[in-house]
DNA sequence: GAAGTTTACTTGACTAGACAAGTGGTGTCA
DNA sequence: TGACACCACTTGTCTAGTCAAGTAAACTTC
């Protein structure tokens, strides 16, 4: 989320003594995130105009303008032409969970990220496969199936079917230093990814690579990437239950 | 996600025949865009300064600005101020799922939602629940357990404290109208939340009240929510693995 | 050659205007 | 009363410039 933040120290060093000035855009926007916290405007509640905002701080339309597109785009306030500037409804902002590239999670954690390779061939496409990489049933496949592992525990298993025409070389890289979400970012620019999560139990052989209980409940993970026209890849992911957990935070 | 989609169809009525002409900074941020998804630049590839992108649009640098500052914060390009603009490391890019208000969520898919209230009551805080609401061990704390349904089947179990100095009428709320996170969000302006996905089984209860086998896997979410300084509510959300996933997606 | 200076280029932030377009109330006229 | 034109206010977008500040390479001086 760090590249998304918007808010940065504007002015490098501020006199000492003086009160630290920030960027005028900035501070109105603190001003109105300040109401907004306080309930000065309930949901709903009509807020100040731009131009009541140029009078208060005294600085052109543009900079205020700046500020009040920056809270809309956080959720914070919605907007209309010719009504006004409103306090968002919060409950319809969508709180957002972070999902990152196993590796680097397991490593910023400071810990050892191995994977184990136990499948990586080209095959023709079954009619659910083909349907969701948007192919002919039967047409070929790259289909991987990884176990990626935390200090030699397994954290993951990868199951995951390419479509050749992003990826033609897919199959050429060593996935035991090149996690297959990474390669595939780099190859083929990601542009849109569908994500569902929920939980079961895993197959048979998941539970075997595992090394849990086929009764053990997992945290299941599908996603589909789409590359603007056509699709890319869509993987399952399996994670025991007791040793993975997604972690995020809504932050206006 | 639609309050922060910054896709808008920019004029209503593009005249029949003509090409669809959109506001000068939209056309600007799908060329890039298109160069993006394309490979034109790869990923930390040195992207066209903001004076060459005002030649070849032939717009003023304000427009120019606009549409980059949008990637940027839409995480798909990186500026620095002396050296340029570049596209995006798309891996670093976190994705994120969306979790919304569940009655909104049921109803929205036009079924039907009614919660049953199992408990409603002020308790004494534990260590672990005083903790997590910043309070002393003791402290009067408000419970309440709450099934909901969506077309009579249970889909969610919830288990909720709330800090009594937050929401002094908590108690006296209706919840089989209201649900405590619409009504939370209405009295304590929401500022911070921190959520937990996981997979797990059930308590004994839990199975009961879901009418679910104590072994069948469950989506356990938990969610603290903290109001600028002091912490306003912690939940554990119970979903049998069967009946209910989170979904989201990702757009750059 | 090493150290410091200049210069060109980049993004960051802002100003003071402009016109367009959507909304809602007010006033007028039939 | 009802229909319609008008007006005030709002946001949406853009222009053509300004100054500030960070970076890197070229240049000068010792």
């Amino acid at each position: 989320m760090a590249s998304i933040s918007p808010a940065k120290p504007a002015r490098p060093a501020p006199p000492e003594g003086s009160q630290v000035q920030s960027a005028p855009y900035l501070r109105i926007k603190d001003y109105l995130k300040q109401g907004l916290s306080e309930g000065q405007w309930t949901p709903g509640a009509l807020m100040p105009s731009e131009s009541e905002l140029v009078g208060r701080f005294g600085v052109s339309r543009m900079t205020v303008t700046r500020a009040l597109r920056e809270l809309q785009a956080e959720g914070l306030v919605t907007r209309a032409q010719g009504l006004g500037t409103y306090a968002a409804h919060l409950a319809q902002v969508s709180a957002t969970l972070t999902i990152r590239d196993l590796h680097e999670e397991i490593t910023a954690r400071g810990h050892q990220h191995h994977a184990t390779v136990h499948l990586a061939r080209s095959e023709p496409a079954d009619a659910a496969i083909a349907a969701r990489l948007g192919l002919e049933t039967g047409a070929t496949v790259f289909h991987t199936l990884i176990v990626h592992h935390e200090n030699r525990l397994p954290l993951q298993c990868e199951d995951r079917y390419v479509n050749p025409a992003c990826a033609p070389d897919y199959l050429g890289v060593d996935f035991t230093r090149t996690t297959p979400t990474h390669y595939l970012l780099e190859v083929a620019p990601l542009w849109e990814a569908q994500y569902s999560i929920e939980a079961g139990v895993p197959s048979k052989r998941e539970a075997r690579l595992l090394q849990i209980s086929p009764l053990d409940p997992c945290l299941i993970i599908l996603r589909r990437t789409v590359n603007r026209d056509q699709p890319i890849t869509c993987a399952r992911l399996v994670h025991p239950g007791s040793r993975y957990r997604v972690e995020g935070q809504f932050k206006p």
